[in-house]
RNA sequence: GGGGGCGUGGCGAAAUGCAAACGCGAAGGCCUUAAAAGCCUUUGUCCCAAAAGGACUUGCAGGUUCGAAUCCUGCCGCCCCUACCA
């Protein structure tokens, strides 16, 4: 099977030597070229590079490409992600050090896309796990710490009781632990926060104005940081005049109604509201159990809504009427104040709630003709609502409030479900947080000269009992920077996450030791123009990076607003209808792809396969076809190689120049019918397919245009009724070869590059520019108008281009094929479109 | 419960005024001692002996329009995200 294959491997072997011998790719800042940075997401080493990957680098490599080829300075980079709890997990499996298991995996990794030919500039790579990368997080944490953007506090998190550590929720699956399977449960911990809320605003703002990125992560965006406009206000508690429970609400409207309020379990209130000491034993059992309940069963959709009733009542101030106060497991106090005014006519959890404890339902807006529903979330007539009667809803939320603030007993408010971000982790492999506790000054940040603090490698990593930091007496004991005291170094590491969001940034100056990078540089590069990436990124990294980059502004270190101007989402790689993964054992391996096929083959396929945003469907079928198109481009031009070779080279106009043809080859202009259709149908590919990339990212129906130019220069050489003149044959088939040569290269870079140099060129294809369609080629004199008769196609007119409407009609009413479709009727109306069709409306 | 997306041949998918481009698969043929590779033809369904021709067809039911896979409404199915967010 494979015997006729062309030598991929020694070609593929050859040019990526090339390559990297003459350092083609590397870059620098040049103002007088228009800049493009191409941003792939940065891999964690976990091993082996994945057919994901190959998607994700080969889309980026095809767009670096291009617009290198479209005349622009490409800043196109590659680096890992090397913290992260899977190389200890690796230690504690196979007793290797996480530094020793990552740098292998980088080693494998690199060479893995090394033989893949994407175009990196291998000199700007950049490994997190490194102290000269962190050491700038570490300094950005000591900026953030002074600022008040990162701080200290004690919070309720995931826990995980067999692994003894707290779990990132991305690492929490249905309520499991994603290593052990063990319940998560929650835990109060102390722990360091980024102030991501501080800028929840300004990122919700800047979604509006992000038209390079897919709607459906900017709606997850928006939907994640979740503002929500209500107010905040006081009740009163009967008897207590010391003790005001603040509540926020959406709905200041349905105040009328409200029958009762809530208070979250844990709420700092409750122990100073209950005196009684039995009332105090059942608040103790009522939190216990809610404690207890599980991540699992919090998740399940009807989980009961437990209560329990205090003594005390609160008074409404809407009504001044007395209503009970309960703790219940269905508010929470991590968001809005932890209370709530409960108003069951008009939210249906309130609903629930008052209908298991038997409490009284009023309705407050007007409900619909025929409305058989509960609770009322529409819009309508107030109505029991005192001064608010006879509003609409959004009236009555205005008026309510500004009675509220009338009587300062509140103030409209703002909130937001976005929380600020949890960084720490009690964890081994990962950035040490440059803080310490000095037992005379407290908490002191590390001094900026002892940065970085470098994260010791003799460990014991067992996985039981916290960060292994923390029995590492040599990093643990330190000296305070502020007063040379005794101090006790902070063992919580950054989340991997912080790496990550600013990795973009450190590869326009990966070398730079000054700062956390140059100026002058990201000034140049950023922001990035084209980042490409899995969607399951749509929040976290993406918004983590945006947050960060807005703080590196603030810092007076960037300039830019936002990092990302564009963002291509990818789909995922399937098969057999499930994610690869080595559990479900439907891996394909990106070596067996290569070794089979070669790499070209291999990205072909998969920009072939699928638009880019959709998941892409396997197929061992699909490669064998992409592999035989590559095969046919090779077969054709070593078959006609000397015929090729007399041609005049290079007869294709380029973009950004007018006229003529480069390097003094002279532009075919056939004379046959056959010849001008075939030269035609050549630049048509060349729009085509630059249309494809440039707008819409259709890599696979660009490739299909290169499928059907191919096909077509099969056609045209066999000749078979010898109707293209021999002097024009060569000519028209060098134009069309170096044409699919040209348009293929970026997405079979080694294959069409060894083709290039057969034909006699001696600069690699990528130094040459893209292809522009000569306008003079694609002009038609006739084109084929369809004529319908009410909306069914009944005939075709073969007429000239631009022919007039008149003419048209006449044309398409005398024709004889439509004739019979309209003798009978009466024309009622005919429309033309022209250039397109006819479409005859009758009646009978 | 909330939000978003998708539904087209045997399959992956094209198509904003001619539905099914391109590729895969399948069937038949050529080449070959034979195979591999390659090449050629056919390939949505139905009516008709066949051709010519015609009818039907984009999850289902309606609507807008001269014209709808495409826009609108409702329903069905699948996928993703999110989740007691007050």
């Amino acid at each position: 099977m494979s015997s006729d294959r062309y030598p991929f491997r020694e070609i593929e072997a050859r040019w990526q030597r090339t390559w990297e011998d003459t350092k083609q790719f590397r870059v620098t800042e040049d103002p007088s070229r228009p800049k493009f940075y191409c941003l792939e997401m940065f891999p964690y080493p976990s091993g082996r590079i994945h057919m994901g990957h190959v998607r994700n680098y080969a889309i980026g490599d095809l767009l670096a490409r291009y617009k290198s080829m479209r005349g622009f300075n490409v800043l196109h980079p590659m680096g890992w992600d090397a913290f992260g709890l899977p190389a200890e997990n690796a230690a504690i499996e196979h007793g290797v050090h996480p530094a020793i298991w990552t740098s292998e995996n980088i080693d494998y990794m690199r060479a893995q896309l090394k033989r893949l030919g994407i175009s990196y500039d291998w000199d700007r790579e950049v490994n997190t796990c490194e102290p000269e990368y962190y050491r700038w997080e570490q300094l950005i944490f000591i900026r953030m710490l002074e600022r008040g953007l990162a701080y200290r506090k004690r919070s309720t998190v995931n826990w995980c009781p067999s692994c003894q550590t707290v779990l990132a929720n991305e690492q929490v699956e249905d309520g499991r632990c994603w290593r052990c399977d063990s319940e998560v449960m929650p835990r109060e911990v102390d722990g360091w926060f980024f102030k991501i809320t501080a800028y929840a605003d300004e990122l919700l703002a800047w979604c509006d104005r992000l038209p390079g990125w897919p709607e459906r992560v900017l709606t997850m965006q928006r939907n994640w940081i979740g503002r929500s406009e209500g107010a905040e206000f006081d009740l009163a508690v009967g008897g207590r005049p010391g003790i005001r429970i603040r509540v926020f609400t959406t709905r200041p409207d349905t105040a009328f109604g409200m029958t009762y309020a809530v208070l979250a379990p844990e709420h700092p209130l409750v122990d100073r509201i209950v005196t009684d000491a039995r009332e105090a034993a059942a608040v103790a059992e009522f939190r216990a159990e809610v404690a207890k309940e599980s991540e699992i069963e919090r998740l399940a959709a009807d989980r009961p809504k437990r209560g329990l009733r205090l003594r005390a009542e609160v008074v409404n101030p809407f009504n001044g009427a007395a209503i009970p106060l309960f703790l219940a497991n269905y508010v929470l106090m991590g968001y809005g104040t932890g209370a709530i005014m409960a108003v069951p006519g008009e939210d249906q959890r309130d609903w629930d709630f008052a209908r298991q404890h038997g409490l009284p339902i009023i309705e407050t807006v007007k409900r619909p003709e025929g409305w058989t529903g509960e609770a009322y979330t529409g819009d309508g007539v107030k109505i029991n609502s005192g001064f608010l009667d006879g509003l609409t809803v959004a009236d009555a939320k205005r008026k309510a409030t500004d009675w509220l603030v009338k009587q300062r007993l509140g103030e409209a408010k703002v909130n937001y479900r976005l929380r600020d971000w949890g960084i720490s982790r009690q964890r081994y492999w990962g950035a040490p947080i440059p803080v310490l506790y000095c037992e005379a000054c407290g908490m002191v940040p590390e001094a900026e000269e002892n940065l970085p603090v470098v994260l010791p490698r003799d460990v014991q990593i067992s996985g039981k009992g916290g960060s292994p930091l923390a029995s590492h007496p040599a990093f643990v004991n330190a000296t305070c920077p502020a007063c040379g005291g005794r101090a006790r170094r902070e063992t919580d590491t950054m989340d991997t996450f912080v790496e990550s969001s600013w990795y973009f940034l450190r590869y326009c100056s990966p070398r730079y030791e000054g700062s956390i990078f140059e100026r002058a540089a990201a000034e140049y590069w950023m922001p990035v123009d084209q980042y490409i990436g899995g969607i399951e990124h749509a929040v976290l990294h993406l918004l983590y990076a945006r947050f960060y980059t807005k703080v590196l502004r603030d810092l007076g270190l960037v300039k830019v607003d936002e990092p990302f101007t564009a963002l291509l989402s990818q789909g995922m790689v399937i098969k057999d209808g499930a994610k690869m993964s080595k559990s479900k054992g439907n891996v394909v391996s990106d070596e067996f792809i290569r070794e089979k096929y070669g790499a070209d083959t291999g990205r072909l396929f998969e920009l072939f396969a699928a638009p880019p945003e959709r998941d892409l469907e396997w197929s061992d079928q699909g490669i064998e076809g992409c592999s035989r198109f590559l095969n046919r481009v090779w077969r054709f031009v070593l078959t006609h190689q000397t015929e090729l070779a007399g041609a005049p080279p290079e007869a294709v106009r380029v973009h950004g120049r007018s006229g003529g043809a480069v390097g003094g080859g002279v532009s075919p202009h056939p004379t046959s019918d056959t010849g001008r259709a075939f030269r035609r149908q050549i630049h048509e590919t060349i729009q085509r397919v630059t249309d494809d990339i440039e707008h819409d990212f259709h890599f696979n129906t660009a490739i299909s245009a290169i499928m059907e130019l191919v096909n077509a220069l099969y056609a045209f050489e066999s000749d078979p009724d010898g109707r293209v003149p021999p002097a024009e044959r060569a000519p028209l088939m060098r134009e069309a070869v170096e044409t699919v040569l040209l348009l293929l290269g970026p997405f079979c870079p080694h294959i069409t590059e060894e083709l290039w140099a057969r034909l006699g060129h001696r600069e690699s294809i990528f130094t040459r520019r893209w292809p522009a369609a000569d306008p003079e080629a694609l002009k038609k004199k006739a084109v084929t108008i369809v004529v319908q008769v009410d909306g069914r196609v009944r005939g075709r007119l073969l007429v000239d281009v631009d022919a007039a409407e008149d003419r048209l009609r006449q044309l398409a009413l005398g024709d004889e094929r439509v004739r019979p479709w309209v003798v009978s009727r009466r024309v009622e109306k005919v429309v033309v479109v022209p250039n397109r069709l006819v479409n005859i409306v009758t009646r009978a």
